[in-house]
Parts: structure tokens; C-alpha cells; sequence
DNA sequence: CACTTCTGTAACGATGCTTAACGCAACGGT
DNA sequence: ACCGTTGCGTTAAGCATCGTTACAGAAGTG
């Protein structure tokens, strides 16, 4: 605990060394499922030696779900930055193209946060994942926000919003201090589940009968789409 | 084997109970996991004698994914012969709400077979779960064609279509001898990865903030949108 | 009554997670 | 250079459970 700055090193690598090899298992087995004494053979330790890293079975879990959020909005953030803050079209894009790659790169991370929860899990209320979460997914919806104040955000092609979508953006307006219109929080909500829909059958392998260049043109015309129905504007280059 | 009819139907019978005491076990638990011998105790059962029914633990689970398949093939079909046939968009919507209702109904069978692979289990090549698979998925794709010959089919919004693209839907053409046209491939598979990233957020609980009004609204103008989008006539009645 | 089918008991082998007690090596100060 | 402290890893063991097989008895069928 005090200053030993070597120490406190070699045991940060232990425990990343155990995180990935975690997860190099779960990718190897293509299940987001593992196991204790699994992890410690395949660092040529022995299971109780990973006590001294993880209380539990389950804190291990939590870091992993945590560590998943906080990759996905690492990545999705770093796309998001690498274009001009005023194209927001061509940010849509590159959020979208990451979000796919990092599920199609780690589908077990990817199925670990946005899949159905592992067996005998259950994530700590209030906890660091819920925070993560939020953190992750506010990057769709701060996008937005920045079309919206910018004024490029175009009229999404709605016929109407429902009451209690108003109702439920309005809700959702009081909760964190930023004014979103429903149609915004609509749009928002489709782009996201447009993307989610491709990148989560591609990553389970439900385009595997696509082959790779198709499945990538694909992706891009589905993105395109997403963001025009929702009321993007165009990006500024291809 | 032979004609006893008193035997079959209780065997029957019994096999049911158990695929229905898996199904929820894991509905409870909320995952896509089980234990044979967890099934055993809630029949109020030994392990051994499930084994009588099935040869294994993978037999089981194979069976309970082809359900899954048979189970939303039918409901989707049902939904989308309860409209006109002349109907495209309507039918679509029909079947966009059966998908969606099947999913939020049973997270546990869409995760089995829309999800990631389950541990330790390896699909059978070319078993009945593949044949299942294909017939389901067939459905969205049917519809696009049933538009197609009755000429309701509008251009989708799309800029262009990749030459990859066209390939793929010129080899599906060639595997299933229905022709397709690549527009046509595009906008359907738009369609389905729409509809479905929505079914599986809101499944997989990451919409549970929203209130069950506002989900219904939102899926409903998300499901109208995706139709819009691919081309799809509108609907005849809200 | 003969025969089939089912179900329970017992047991095997393997594996899992977890805790406890012991040895080793590195570190920090003297 | 030495020594106590600290942390790490191993061995050993406890405890529980799982999937599966072998065998014997019960129940239903004709």
C-alpha cells in the first residue's frame, strides 16, 4: 500500500495478464463464459494464486465488464475525435464504423455488455459497470447534441412523435440537465439500435455467408442510412 | 417404436415437460445456461432418467434451438398471414411485431439462437438446427420478394450498390434460384438488422428505462422507418 | 403371465471454487 | 551486507456438483 512503485507494477501486469488471458479463452471457446482454473493453467499458475488478484469469481467478471464498457467508449471516443468537431455526418460515421469493428474484433467483450447476462452474475447495483455504461453510450447521444446546437440536425423522417416518447426524452431531460426534443431522442434511439442490430448478427456469425468485402460495403450503406433517416447530415467525405 | 400410442403420447408428453422446465430454468436465472440435473430436481425426476429421453446434454440443447427456430418461424409466419397478401407494408409491420414480441417474450430462445453460442456446445453441420435456421430467416427475405413481383416495391434510399454487394445477392440468387435483385438483397438485410438491433437491446433489458409505452412507440416508428427506408410500401391501417 | 418401458439407487470420474498453511523471493532500512 | 517485513505462489485439502454409466426394481401393456 505505501510507496512501492515496483510492486504496485508487476501486479497491475499480473492483473492485465489475467484479464486478457481471460479473455483470449472465452474468444478461443467463442463463449463469454470461463473458468477459474481455466485462466490459471494458461498462465501456468496455479487457481488459488489468483486470489491474491480477485476476491471472486465475480469481481473478475465485473472488471471484465467493466474494462468492456470502458474499451468500447475509449474506442468509439477516439473515432469520434479524429474528424472535425463540425462534420457531424462524417462523426456518425466513424462512431458507427468503430462500434462494428471493436464487435466484430471482440464479440465476447461485445456480448458481455450488450448480450444476455453470464450465468450466476449479478452486477452490483450502482456499481462501476452502471457507470461505465452510461459513460459509453452517452457518446451516441452527445453526438446529437452537437448537430443540435450546431443546427444541422434536420427534421428526422418521423410522421409523429408518440406522447409518451415525449414524455420519455422529457424524463430523461430532468435526469441529466441537458434539454433534448423527443424527435432528437427518437433519432437517437433508432441510429443506435440500426447500428447495434448489424454489428450484433455480424458479430455472432450471422453474416458469415456474406463474404468480408460485402459485408463491409454493407455496413457502410447501412450506416449511410441510418444516419440520413435520422436527420444527419451527409458526411463530407467518403 | 411400434404402434403403442398410449406409450408415445405420455414419452411425448414428457419430452415437452422437459424442453418447457429448461426453457424455465433458464427464463429464472436469465440466461442461456442449464444443468441437467437442475432440470431433473424441478421435474421432481432423477438425472439418470432424463437420459432416456435424450442421449445427452448437447442432444437437449439441440433440440431446444430448433424449437426456437420452429418457434419464431411460426410466429412470424402467422403474423404476416393474418394481413392481406397485397398488403406488403402491412405484413411487414406484422412481422416486424412478432419478432419483436417473440424476442421480448423469450430472451432465452433469442439469445440461443441469435446470441452468442452457448458453452461447450458445437451445432451439428447440416442437422435439423441449420434447416430451422433457414426457414425462419427465409421469411423477411419472402416478403421482400412478394413485393418485388407485385411491383409495390419502391427504390430504397440507397446511393449505390457496391459490386461486392451485387455478387453476393447474384450468389444467393444462385444457391436458393430465386431471383433477387441486389437493391433488393441491400434493403432486406437493412431491414432485418434494423428491426433486430431493437429487439435485442430491448430483450436484453438495455431499454428497461424506458417506459413500456414509449418502447411500444418507439418500435413502432423505428419498424415504420426500416420499411420507409428498404423500399417497403406503407402500411394500409396504423 | 411375459415383455417392454421407465425410474430410482449407487457409484465413478472429473472438475469446479475456495480456504488454509507453508516456503520463497524481493524489498526497504540499517 | 544483513534482517525483518511484505507479498506472491505453491501444495494440500474441503466441499460441492456435474455428467454419465451400470444395475435392479417398479409400472404399465398386451
Amino acid at each position: 500500500m505505501q510507496a512501492t512503485p515496483r510492486r504496485e507494477k508487476a501486479r497491475a501486469a499480473t492483473i492485465d495478464e489475467i484479464k486478457l488471458t481471460a479473455l483470449r479463452l472465452m474468444r478461443e471457446q467463442g463463449t463469454v463464459d470461463f473458468r477459474f482454473a481455466d485462466i490459471a493453467r494458461a498462465m501456468e499458475m496455479t487457481p488459488p494464486a489468483l486470489y491474491r488478484y480477485f476476491a471472486d469469481r465475480d469481481e473478475l467478471l465485473s472488471a471484465l465488464i467493466a474494462d468492456a464498457y470502458n474499451d468500447l467508449g475509449e474506442v468509439v471516443a477516439q473515432a469520434r475525435d479524429a474528424v472535425a468537431t463540425d462534420d457531424v455526418g462524417g462523426r456518425f460515421m466513424a462512431v458507427s464504423r468503430a462500434y462494428r469493428q471493436w464487435a466484430r474484433k471482440e464479440p465476447q467483450q461485445f456480448a458481455l455488455i450488450l448480450g444476455l447476462p453470464v450465468a450466476g452474475y449479478h452486477a452490483p447495483v450502482d456499481g462501476p459497470t452502471t457507470e461505465a455504461a452510461k459513460r459509453a453510450m452517452s457518446q451516441l447521444s452527445s453526438l446529437f447534441m452537437e448537430a443540435h446546437t450546431l443546427g444541422v440536425l434536420g427534421p428526422p423522417r418521423l410522421r409523429d412523435v408518440h406522447p409518451a416518447i415525449a414524455a420519455c426524452a422529457e424524463q430523461k431531460h430532468q435526469q441529466t440537465g441537458v434539454p433534448v426534443s423527443a424527435e432528437t431522442f427518437q433519432a437517437m434511439l433508432h441510429a443506435w439500435s440500426t447500428l447495434h442490430g448489424f454489428a450484433a448478427l455480424e458479430a455472432f456469425g450471422h453474416f458469415d455467408w456474406i463474404d468480408e468485402a460485402g459485408r463491409d460495403a454493407l455496413f457502410d450503406g447501412h450506416a449511410r442510412l441510418a444516419a440520413e433517416t435520422a436527420g444527419l447530415p451527409a458526411p463530407r467525405e467518403s
